[in-house]
DNA sequence: CTAGAACCGTGTACAACGTACACCTCGTTT
DNA sequence: AAACGAGGTGTACGTTGTACACGGTTCTAG
């Protein structure tokens, strides 16, 4: 059963049914993740370990694997219970839909940054993100986009707070591990500073000198306020085409 | 000299003196470096070991150590050879930097994908990474914008390639290292589908019967446009009137 | 009522990782 | 000729995920 493809698939959708024989299990899947999300909120992806979350529960390493497959369906499972804390996008505007959605996701990153660590790609969707997706893509549906525009505009929201995010995460996460706060330690490389010189990086050093690093805007919301603007620019565009009777696009049902 | 802490610094930007003694090198810092971003272009950043370096070369492990400190300031030269490939920003309209910008940036992720598997955190930035920055923070300078609303701009664009690249990168190398599709991939997930109905997921269905996944749209090329056109409602607005507060909110972070 | 199947938790073991350390071998400087 | 600094090698250690064998517990089939 090494091979069972859809292994994933039954873990995250499906509960298995309980066993009639053999002794009461002590531990529980629900615990093993609960634990694993402890671990990794508080010390980071690279933390968790096996044996570091099998220590927090006081059973040895090994239990752990009576209750998970192994390390990767473990992270599928913690990811889409982290996704179940979230709030479904409720039905408003898109503006607005699209802004709940945004940081809805801001502060589940923000809450565990660690999922910013881990690989999106081939991961197995669970349930609770599938429901938080469709909600999102529901409240752009009444706009007479195409289906590859309702999944464009969403998409580029969550890639959105998820670059953010990212950069957010990767600073936390390093304060946490290092005990450094990220202003101490880039004071401890001094000597760095000495090659920042106008000749080299005109605009960077006036920067520097105007204070622009010194009152940095908050990324996630300048940053939000533009995608949406541009989002606006092209809904507008969108249905103005649409209203014009010459230029019908051909729609898909 | 273990705890130097501006070793890194010195090793990305200063290039040190020929050692007179001792025996001809057979082996250099540029060849390692070379040789680590070809091993990372060819199987990923979880492929990268030292002692795959190594192999590769045709010299044993320890031998990089005669000329890379570590793992961590190996990483930071290969991102900065990488940088040393890209073209600087020309001089032209905002609009046109930003899009020139974004799309070195693309191209240079599409090259060597491994970049966004790697944190940002207190790496140490290298020349050829700060100037190609310097000259994007100056297509943006005419346009009488505050010097923390010039990085925030250039953020953004960095911010949005370095999402929709980080999927783009998951995908790839996952493809890569598996051998497998993408799409036979998820075809072995055949029990996924099952559980995709319309009561639980009724927008996902329904884009997906009207074949929103089979033409999606260019992610890059679509999120490009969008943050640009918010951009520029941004930067008219700045512009039309200079004296209104920019508002600010909190975030959890 | 008993044999055995199913299940839980433990302990040992292995290959891969980064890299510290001791070592030998060159080539230049004193 | 002796000393010294540098390049490359080999061994060894502590970590990681997890395969495998084992012993104890509880229910079911005969």
């Amino acid at each position: 059963m090494k091979d069972d493809r859809n292994r994933s698939v039954r873990l995250l959708w499906e509960t298995p049914a309980e066993p009639t024989r053999g002794p009461k299990a002590a531990l529980s899947q629900a615990r093993v993740v609960e634990a694993a999300i402890k671990v990794a909120d508080a010390e980071g992806i690279e933390a968790l370990t096996m044996r570091r979350v099998a220590e927090t529960l006081g059973f040895t390493t090994m239990s752990l694997y009576r209750h998970v497959p192994g390390k990767s369906e473990l992270l599928d499972l913690m990811v889409d219970a982290v996704w179940g804390e979230t709030e479904q996008t409720p039905k408003t505007t898109w503006r607005d839909g699209l802004d709940f959605y945004a940081r809805q996701l801001w502060s589940m990153y923000c809450a565990h940054p660690w999922l910013l660590q881990l690989t999106n790609a081939r991961r197995m969707p669970g349930p609770n993100a599938m429901t938080r997706t469709d909600a999102a893509f529901a409240v752009v549906s009444g706009l007479n986009l195409k289906p590859e525009e309702i999944v464009a505009v969403v998409t580029s929201i969550g890639q959105f707070v998820a670059g953010v995010g990212r950069t957010m995460a990767d600073r936390v996460l390093a304060e946490r591990e290092t005990g450094v706060s990220e202003e101490d330690w880039w004071n401890d490389r001094d000597e760095l500073w000495e090659h920042f010189t106008p000749e080299r990086l005109p605009m960077m050093t006036h920067i520097w000198t105007t204070g622009g690093y010194e009152r940095p805007l908050d990324e996630f919301e300048f940053g939000l306020a533009r995608v949406l603007d541009g989002l606006a620019v092209f809904i507008e565009a969108e249905e103005r085409q649409r209203e014009a009777p010459l230029v019908r696009r051909e729609t898909c049902l």
